[in-house]
DNA sequence: TAGATTGTTAATCGATTAACAATC
DNA sequence: TAGATTGTTAATCGATTAACAATC
């Protein structure tokens, strides 16, 4: 293992967006791109888009640009979606349920495999082809189907409590969409999403614009 | 107006987390809050905290920190947060009818004026409080409802038109959920969110941290 | 070959952190 | 007053961009 020198966070978000662009462009069965027009699809510069690549490696053909067909693989072996990983959904409120059934994440290789509530009025509930369980049973759930991911949509007040049970139960991965920052060992990873701050950072400059 | 030094994107990100941190600590009757403390809660250093607030103004005491409830309205006008926005909802699947619904943006100030598709098979269905309405009535209830942000949750490949209908309707604000990288005027203000992306953030983690 | 385009180094730009005088 | 903590400048760090030799 070399000395690897660190790779920036936007980079590894950009590779996603390459990634994106890639399929669509190999939907449209072209064969080969250029930095240039990647960057141009995604309002970049092509020295962005090579610099990001060759932190991973050498991917392009000089004279030629990146095979589509070549580099779609190497993406999505470098983030990790050459697999399937298992989810599990913890809360099945409004959001919950949505993300349980969206197809957005079952397409990318994510199995949602369980959907986990505490509201005795919830438990039981179908939700698509889940049914919500309680969230006494995540830890035996988390065992016998392999979960690494667990995907919390509880209120920002439970959020905390419900992460310690899925990183006790084993799971490695935190996606939270709780608006609350939450502690979390190092042995761990962990992902936030509060879709109301980003909806702030639209309001501020639409309040600029609008001034 | 001054010549503005440039505020860096990320700060604009941070104020919302400083302000959902100090509205937690308003619900706990704290009356003032150090940079270092508020900066210890979100995992940042005090000099961080202190920089960004100081990019829009003074708001602390020396010696004494900053008073909870005399930041909160400051950031609250700063996020463009101290007023009502009138928000539609573009596309009535999954992600769509859990965004109408979601508490989290109902909560900050933002209404939900009208949730539009295209499916007549979805047409006139009720998601809470809203009846579904054909993508054609969007123009009239913009003007009606005086509607200035656009939530686009259709699939990637209509995302582009519904995005140009909603900018023509005259909605200035656009938050796009759709896999898709849209290209809008810069008389118009646009933010992406592609939750599968933020997925294969935490994958690219989880790969190194379970190989 | 000539033209195109990568991979990579060096230069630039921007953001974060450290340090400390001001001051409550 | 002494202790605490801000606001701000300067130093550091990191990320982006420009430039170009390598090469297909």
């Amino acid at each position: 293992m070399s000395a690897r020198r660190p790779v920036p966070k936007a980079a590894i978000f950009r590779l996603s967006l390459y990634l994106r662009e890639l399929e669509r462009l190999r939907a449209e069965t072209r064969e080969t791109v250029s930095s240039r027009e990647l960057g141009r699809a995604l309002n970049l510069t092509d020295a962005q888009v090579r610099k990001d690549l060759t932190y991973f490696g050498q991917f392009g053909h000089r004279g030629v640009g990146y095979r589509v067909s070549e580099l779609i693989p190497q993406l999505r072996h470098i983030l990790g979606t050459d697999r399937k990983w298992n989810v599990v959904v913890l809360g099945a409120g409004n959001l919950g349920r949505a993300l349980s059934a969206y197809r957005g994440f079952r397409n990318q290789g994510f199995n949602i495999v369980g959907l986990f509530d505490n509201d005795p009025a919830k438990i039981g509930q179908d939700v698509g082809d889940l049914t919500v369980e309680s969230m006494d049973a995540l830890s035996t759930t988390v065992q016998a189907r392999d979960v690494q991911i667990a995907i919390i949509c509880v209120p920002a007040e439970a959020a905390q409590t419900v992460t310690d049970l899925a990183l006790r139960s084993g799971i490695p991965g935190i996606f939270n969409f709780a608006p609350v920052t939450l502690e979390v060992p190092g042995s761990t990873v962990e992902v936030s999403e509060d879709l109301a701050i980003r909806l702030e950072q639209l309001t501020f400059d639409l309040s600029k614009l609008l001034s």
